[in-house]
DNA sequence: GGGTAAATGTATATGACGTCAACATAAAGG
DNA sequence: CCTTTATGTTGACGTCATATACATTTACCC
């Protein structure tokens, strides 16, 4: 899908490094935790020095920044889909199970994403982030009355987000569930879904 | 509250230094962010050498989890006093409140209580969080019908969970929303809450 | 074309980090 | 007391993010 210019063999320049150093990290992160994920090793694995990211992005955490901004996309582009395969009335539910099921099979990248705010980083990531997710406020606005538009998108998003980092954090046992198929999120979001009453 | 033993000037052992080093990471979790907690500057916080924490805690994960442990305990009294200054029938959405309000009152404790999961250390926040969770759970199974319980347990958790991750990462600004007061979280959290109809 | 400036990658170094191994001291208990 | 055990310290290693200085390649201008 997202495939990058491998570097010519034996080439000083690798041809597009600044692509290449975004997949590097995509991988890693798919391998193992957020904090796991150095930029060395994004390095190696794009098969450059250590400092050569530098000339592509001012520090670590504009790369992974870069890389979280390919999340936000991804994301859109699920919640898009989910929308628009499915009936009017149940696209709001899609696009929830699809945010979920987005989370479930991005964990680290979706970490990534609403990771904790840098200061430096923050403003852009917002800007991706919105993107995103006027796919679900379009989508809401025609299917609420809009007096409380406003906190019923907020609640709705809360609820599929903290849904999908619950899951995340393995904290469902908690509460005693086991297996987490799509049938089950469906049932947990139009459970507090109520809104066409 | 939570007082620790302050070392005797001058001698060689500590007194107490398993507490005095949660309560160290405690303080520098209030000043910065969770990555930018370091094993040697906990040990530093608590005037003792950068190895010295190794005779409490096998490693740097285990320290950090007995900090989130205190953090469940601390948002279980939260809870627990939510629950029981408020009438029955506002009994749950105080809770909710509350539960946000912990965390924006803690973020950085707060994200680390629900970090990434790691293999040592997660069956005992989990046992840990239960103790917390269990106050909401048995409020709710006073307000509500039984037949989809489990449902929505965890979908009023997710809400409220999501709802104050979303803030914390400062991503209602996305919404559209600036100031966060109390009444503000009170009336999103309401407008998905239409259980008694 | 040829030469130079800008773009891009490398080498090396610094200080912080987590953790290991070896050692030092204090406390406890016979 | 004298030894065991608990608790701290020192020093070292490998890795990390990043700074500085240098090398190579590409692009552009004449």
């Amino acid at each position: 899908m997202l495939t990058v210019s491998t570097p010519k063999s034996g080439s000083y320049h690798h041809g597009d490094l600044r692509a290449a150093l975004v997949s590097a990290a995509l991988e890693l992160l798919g391998e193992s935790d957020v904090g796991a994920v150095s930029l060395r090793g994004v390095a190696r694995r794009a098969g450059v020095s250590a400092m050569a990211p530098y000339r592509h992005y001012p520090d670590k955490e504009a790369l992974l920044a870069a890389v979280a901004q390919t999340g936000f996309e991804g994301l859109r582009v699920a919640l898009t889909l989910a929308d628009s395969t499915s009936p009017t009335d149940e696209a709001l539910l899609a696009q929830g199970v699809a945010y979920v099921q987005y989370a479930m099979d991005n964990p680290v990248l979706f970490r990534l994403m609403f990771g904790p705010p840098r200061r430096d980083t923050h403003i852009d990531l917002m800007a991706s982030n919105e993107t995103a997710f006027s796919v679900l406020v379009r989508r809401m606005a025609q299917q609420t009355t809009s007096a409380e538009l406003q906190s019923q998108v907020l609640g709705y998003w809360s609820l599929v987000h903290g849904l999908a980092m619950l899951i995340l954090d393995g904290q469902t046992q908690v509460v005693g569930i086991q297996s987490l198929g799509t049938n089950v999120i469906k049932q947990i979001i139009s459970t507090m879904l109520h809104f066409e009453k």
